[in-house]
DNA sequence: GGAGCGATGTCCT
DNA sequence: GGACATCGCTCCG
């Protein structure tokens, strides 16, 4: 098995719809430390990319930023590869990734991932049994937050091209994958344009 | 298996 | 005061 590597800053950089096709197959991966003393250890969580939807800063009205920079949105106007999480219905956060360069208020918003390693502590944290179908852990982008312990306290702002963030993106050189486009879910404003990417027929999609 | 709907915090008008 | 990039429950077939 090839190495695997963290994407850098400057895959960010490019447009959010090229950054979220460049996703789809990488691992999300969130480390924490666990324990104490010398029960120390760290423990890892991660799940494939098979969702995403890109997000156009000011150009695109279903866009957080598309009313321009604000307290809660500033992390988009900043320079890419970095994580912007959002509460929303007030009971779940959203995890989103700055692109293009600083000032663009882009963002790519991960929907779903395939569950790859920890999934006992991902039910767990999603209040499952421990192998309760696994499709429930982080399908949604609600759920993958939940399964993953993201918070917007917590990793709102954080560099998600650092392992020390505890929260990055590898590529484990998965193979090439399918790419299906569909419109975005969830949103009234300009909801035609075709910017939700998936792995083609991956069971781990939402919807 | 699908439609309907309530829960609930934060931000912006 | 309303909208919101959601989820899980109920009710009905």
């Amino acid at each position: 098995m090839a190495k695997a590597r963290i994407l850098p800053r400057k895959f960010y950089l490019d447009p959010p719809d090229v950054v979220a096709r460049g996703l789809l197959g990488k691992l999300l991966v969130r480390e924490y430390e666990t324990g104490s003393g010398a029960r120390k250890k760290i423990e890892r969580l991660s799940g494939r990319i098979v969702e995403v939807e890109a997000y156009f800063g000011l150009d695109d009205p279903a866009a957080h930023a598309f009313a321009g920079k604000t307290v809660r949105n500033a992390v988009l106007f900043g320079p890419p590869g970095f994580a912007y999480v959002y509460f929303i219905y007030g009971m779940h956060f959203c995890l989103n990734f700055s692109c293009e360069a600083e000032g663009h208020g882009a963002g790519v918003l991960l929907r779903a991932l395939e569950p790859v390693e920890g999934l006992e502590t991902m039910a767990r944290m999603r209040g499952l049994a421990p192998h309760a179908n696994p499709k429930l852990l982080t399908s949604g982008p609600g759920r993958l937050c939940q399964a993953l312990g993201i918070v917007r306290e917590t990793h709102n702002g954080i560099d998600v091209t650092r392992a020390d963030s505890g929260l990055y993106v590898e590529n484990d050189r998965h193979g090439p994958v399918d790419v299906a486009v569909s419109r975005r879910i969830g949103i009234r404003k300009a909801a035609e344009r075709p910017l939700r990417f998936t792995i083609a027929g991956n069971r781990f999609v939402s919807g």
